[in-house]
DNA sequence: GCTACACTTCGTTATATGGCGAAATAAGGA
DNA sequence: TCCTTATTTCGCCATATAACGAAGTGTAGC
């Protein structure tokens, strides 16, 4: 398929639009995405990989951890204006401030305690 | 849902990304738009509607045909935005090229001729 | 009025998508 | 080696989406 419709695929979901929102000051491990889209980690996996795969985002492993980020500015065009529109665009989102607020609080955490709680599923 | 996320779901479709490239230079009536995509009228009119419902065509009708079209630039940013965007994106896009030069062609011939010829299901 | 016709709406169908939980994978630490 | 655990993959289900043809709508012209 087409380039361009892979990412406005990958684009036509909230949650997916999200993450993005969440990665764009600083990497995040899927622990971090999965406590603020509220969705679970199985979910919030399938998403991020239909962001890789459209070249939205990059994945590195450190350990047992994997961390999702935004992609080089100095790399393919398309996906550097695509990104530069969507930041654009977001900052009239009401999602977008609310979950910018909330992410304040998650990176507060200490991550390995945030995802033992997400692995023991009491509510 | 989120004004955003109803652009980038109507931008999430490979056919109306092309009619979307097919109105950048002129407006175009609905069956010059089916001679383009090669589907059926029912078709191409719920995929405009959709795109009309995101702002990113307008429609005026006259007289018997309807006239589809890009918004003024002077409108909605986020719009505009976007369509600049999306015409940079398809710069690179064969489909789009491909799509410029049957467009020439198309816009050759009498719409009037066109549209009858497509009521009349014969291959 | 009636007819022709450009387009839309409706009803149906096949496929795609988003969600979950369970099982698999892979890496750190005992 | 074995256990724990962060993430992914798999299998399933419910819903959304794109496609079509048939029927409906509204306008031009007789």
């Amino acid at each position: 398929m087409n380039t361009l419709i892979i990412i406005t695929k990958a684009l036509a979901d909230e949650n997916r639009v999200r993450a993005i929102g969440a990665l764009r000051h600083q990497p995040l491990c899927v622990c971090q995405i999965v406590e603020l889209l509220e969705l679970a980690p199985s979910t919030v996996s399938k998403h991020l990989a239909i962001l890789r795969q459209a070249g939205l985002v990059t994945s590195q492993k450190k350990g047992r951890w994997i961390y999702f980020a935004l992609p080089e500015a100095k790399n393919e065009p398309l996906i550097v204006e695509t990104l530069k529109w969507l930041f654009r665009s977001l900052e009239a989102s009401e999602q977008y401030a609310a979950d910018k607020k909330r992410l304040k609080q998650i990176l507060k955490q200490d991550p390995v305690a945030l995802c033992q709680r997400q692995n023991k599923p009491q509510t």
